[in-house]
DNA sequence: GCCAACGTTGGC
DNA sequence: GCCAACGTTGGC
């Protein structure tokens, strides 16, 4: 079982719309990192801290759950998508991404400087210098913590 | 709105 | 295959 950090912008599609809608199709990726991640090593099962960046408080607002396995992403086929993908035919695929169901929203946002002053997080992948992937993966020991902290700032 | 960091594109 | 130019991300 993986544990990972999806990054979403709330005005975009954030943890209020996947509640709404319940499960949905995690498309509209366009970096191949993110891709392969969500392509080869996302399983059924695997949790989901979920990120909201570019907003005032940027932090994880909540949990989701990978329940797919991996499926063409069909915005690159959607001429009037803003993801639509030119280069992308049926044969050969260039987008894929995994369904996300929604899990619970945590009382109080776990904020990024929060988890910055978090000395279990100092490694965490979202923190690195310059790192802007979308998708990352995060290990046990850091998911239980944030969660730990996340329910006791709300306690 | 600024800007650093990174990814992608395309000419050569 | 190099690399300059450009676009995007995302915190501040």
């Amino acid at each position: 079982m993986n544990y990972w950090l999806f990054k979403s912008e709330p005005t975009t599609y954030g943890i209020d719309h996947l509640k709404k809608d319940g499960v949905t199709a995690w498309s509209g990726v366009r970096n191949y990192q993110a891709r392969n991640f969500m392509r080869d090593d996302a399983k059924i099962g695997d949790l989901v801290l979920y990120y909201h960046s570019n907003t005032k408080i940027p932090g994880i607002v909540g949990l989701a759950k990978v329940i797919s396995e991996p499926k063409p992403d069909l915005t690159q086929f959607d001429p009037t998508s803003d993801y639509f993908d030119p280069m992308a035919t049926k044969a050969n695929l260039r987008w894929q991404c995994v369904d996300l169901e929604y899990v619970e929203t945590f009382k109080k946002i776990y904020s990024l400087e929060e988890i910055k002053e978090n000395n279990k997080l100092k490694n965490l992948r979202i923190l690195q210098k310059g790192n802007r992937l979308s998708i990352t993966p995060v290990s046990k020991d850091e998911f239980c913590a944030i969660i730990k902290a996340s329910r006791e700032a709300s306690s």
